[in-house]
DNA sequence: CTTGCAATGTGGTCGGTGTAAACATACTAT
DNA sequence: ATAGTATGTTTACACCGACCACATTGCAAG
């Protein structure tokens, strides 16, 4: 930290690069950014990114491995504190809507198609999976609670998650724009309670 | 028609570009695909899409327009001898996923960030939001039936559509894996039953 | 402390891309 | 027939991902 560049040897090239895309992901966007860009902007030269990375979409999935790490945390820190599981439920869908408006484009390259799924970097799956298995934890639990209706529990998480995950990508990509209606939290409230009445035991 | 490169002027090469395009939509997905790919494939000069398209971006959204007039027939067809407003409401959603199935690059290009909102491509938005109006006036043909709970019809329709793309996007890029439990057209029908539970009015 | 090896960074190169300008050709309307 | 416009070509620039051979450094074994 203390001296910059006066060494051939940057020191920690690999997090400076993580975050160095970091910035470049909220200024031009994922699918723009530049290995030789970032090495320019870190004042380092072109083919030194690969000394760390064997590929650009590794270091996106590094990048993207970051993402589902901060998503996880959110959404732990967003169920604190809820006493019912549709309380969990909401809760973990506004953190998940929360961080995609706050990190759009983090949020498009962990879902979207740019690193594909047979990209079997193993941090990244496994940090995924997480948080599908999280809502099923919390659906199977609102279950046995007789807070839900009795259905398999991964037909109501991919309920829910689609769910979320439809709203913030439509959010993110501004396809609500036509209905003039900006969609405000309340709106996004609105939506989450209509999938937990589909889900909740109508007793 | 008849001939094909003898000419110096190709004939329609506007059409052909598109309909080259979608092949290697298919083939090489709707990141990757270059203008020169495509003049090349078509046995023209690199420069020669440029009298047709001012852009890339052009080109592709000229793309999604089509996607989106593909979709709306299917989603028309798909509509005819359905009774109830739930069952319309179903029905799109089956035929909305079964078109992102069929056509996932298509569908990415349509949704995804690739054109951006502020693009506007005066057919392209006309045409997009005549998706979403489609589902309101479901919506609230099954409120005022008494069908639906009395709430804002914009809630329900931007549930609904949510719903289905977030289903459709998880779906195309394979986020569901994770679970083992492939995805079927019954797992689908499970996850619009959720939906319209949520909805309906429970009388 | 030396010496050697592995990790890291450099320079240059290859093939690819979007896109613009200047030019050539063909169709169309007068 | 001819002018004008639409279309296609050539050439060029700037950028990119990815690789190679080479330079430099830090570390660890002797």
């Amino acid at each position: 930290m203390s001296n910059s560049q006066q060494s051939y040897h940057h020191g920690d090239l690999k997090r400076a690069l993580l975050a160095e895309a970091r910035n470049h992901l909220k200024t031009v966007g994922p699918e723009k950014i530049s290995l030789r860009a970032l090495a320019r902007d870190l004042g380092v030269s072109q083919a030194a990114p690969y000394r760390h990375f064997t590929d650009k979409t590794h270091l996106l999935a590094a990048l993207a491995a970051e993402g589902f790490s901060l998503l996880h945390d959110a959404s732990k820190k967003a169920l604190a504190g809820c006493d019912t599981s549709a309380q969990r439920l909401v809760a973990a869908g506004r953190a998940y809507v929360s961080f995609a408006r706050q990190h759009s484009d983090l949020y498009r390259l962990m879902f979207g198609p740019t690193i594909p799924a047979d990209c079997n970097y193993e941090a990244l799956t496994e940090v995924g999976n997480r948080a599908f298995l999280a809502i099923i934890s919390i659906v199977t639990e609102g279950i046995s609670a007789g807070e839900f209706r009795e259905e398999d529990p991964i037909v109501f998480a991919n309920s829910a998650w689609a769910m979320v995950h439809g709203l913030a990508s439509l959010l993110i990509d501004d396809r609500f724009s036509c209905t003039e209606h900006e969609f405000t939290m309340d709106e996004l409230d609105k939506a989450l309670a209509v999938i937990v009445e589909g889900i909740r035991a109508n007793a």
